[in-house]
DNA sequence: CGGTCTATGGATCGTTGTTCCACACACTGT
DNA sequence: ACAGTGTGTGGAACAACGATCCATAGACCG
């Protein structure tokens, strides 16, 4: 058929892959697919990424993009409007939790090895860190507020993180006895708070 | 070549799948490899689980059990032994991390889609709520003793053990800024629990 | 010991990731 | 506008995978 302008090759690629991704999850994304959803050759995805893992890659660092630009700005509402340290925090935590629910297959794909062997690369983690910065700065301005313990704003930025994804990962493939998920992660978000210092 | 024994061919067939499981991870673990190892044929693999999920599923099952049993009784130190209801919970968190990082693929079966497609059965689940269930017991015990706010066992245990979990699993796949990850793991169960009333 | 059950081994199918190739179109500089 | 180079296309092909089918022969049970 028409070839496809190069300029356009990568970004249909990985729009496409994005959104089989989320219709099918990883489980059901396939070159193949990828490649006719693209409208695309085969051939075209080795010549842009050097294997799936790489195309993988490439979604869930376009995911961390979408995550960091979701935590700075949900709704039009920039972070920094919330006044309160601990509010802001609060606030953070739950677009976190929004993005993971909107995007359950994409987030699944960044945080989860959903592909066997799949581990995202060490560029991907920088963006990751970028997503976590967000985390980083509410709790250090929370710290200089006096509204937690004192600490190093990374690891105790960490703590919040690694807490709230699990909350979520048991939400996500529904492996729990939960009645009601959101107020279960608030009720995460919350004890890690006081046990840090709020309050 | 000889036949193996009805009898054992289920457990053998387990046996090597696990072993290969630890070796080469999910990724690795093939339905001709695991006959191979198990030294069966690979039609038997088909005549006692239905597919390859089915066969994770047993393993992962099996993995629970092995989680309950290490929980309880580590090094041949019942839980029980331990008399201060708090220090109970973070023995029994201790445990629960030392488990995870001994079998850090088969912990990857058990909590994480390694496998795309892969979800654990309803009969593996209600395995994984026995093991949940021992940081249940404990935290109701932490009530009684009033070193724990007042609140319903089960979802209090749930959040504990969803941020144990999101911290293993960073360390797991080591995502994250954390130097001690040993450190970091006891800092979020302590938070945790000065979150959820104790000291 | 005889009859049934079932493990074996081997072929086979469809799908997957990946590679190779000749061809044709798009892009570049003149 | 035009030739030359770069690169996307289409299709075949490979090895490995999960899964199924089959005849045979060995294990199991009364």
């Amino acid at each position: 058929m028409a070839r496809t302008p190069s300029s356009e090759l990568e970004a249909n690629i990985l729009r496409a892959a994005a959104d089989l991704l989320a219709e099918v999850g990883a489980g059901g994304l396939t070159q193949r697919a990828v490649a006719t959803a693209a409208d695309v050759s085969p051939q075209s995805l080795y010549n842009r990424f050097a294997s799936k893992h790489d195309l993988l890659d490439a979604v869930a660092n376009d995911g961390f993009e979408l995550l960091v630009d979701h935590l700075r700005n949900e709704g039009g509402v920039p972070l920094e409007t919330i006044e309160d340290p601990i509010d802001n925090i609060v606030e953070g935590l739950g677009r976190y939790r929004r993005f993971a629910m909107a995007n359950p297959r994409r987030y699944g794909v960044m945080f989860d090895a959903d592909v066997p062997g799949f581990r995202v690369s060490d560029r991907t983690l920088d963006t990751a860190f970028t997503s976590l910065s967000v985390l980083v700065d509410a709790v250090a301005s929370a710290m200089e507020a006096g509204r937690l313990d004192e600490g190093e704003p990374l690891q105790v930025a960490q703590m919040l993180w690694a807490a709230a994804h699990g909350a979520l990962r048991f939400e996500l493939t529904e492996v729990g006895f939960v009645d009601d998920w959101a107020a279960h992660y608030d009720s995460v978000v919350t004890a890690m708070l006081r046990g840090l210092g709020s309050g």
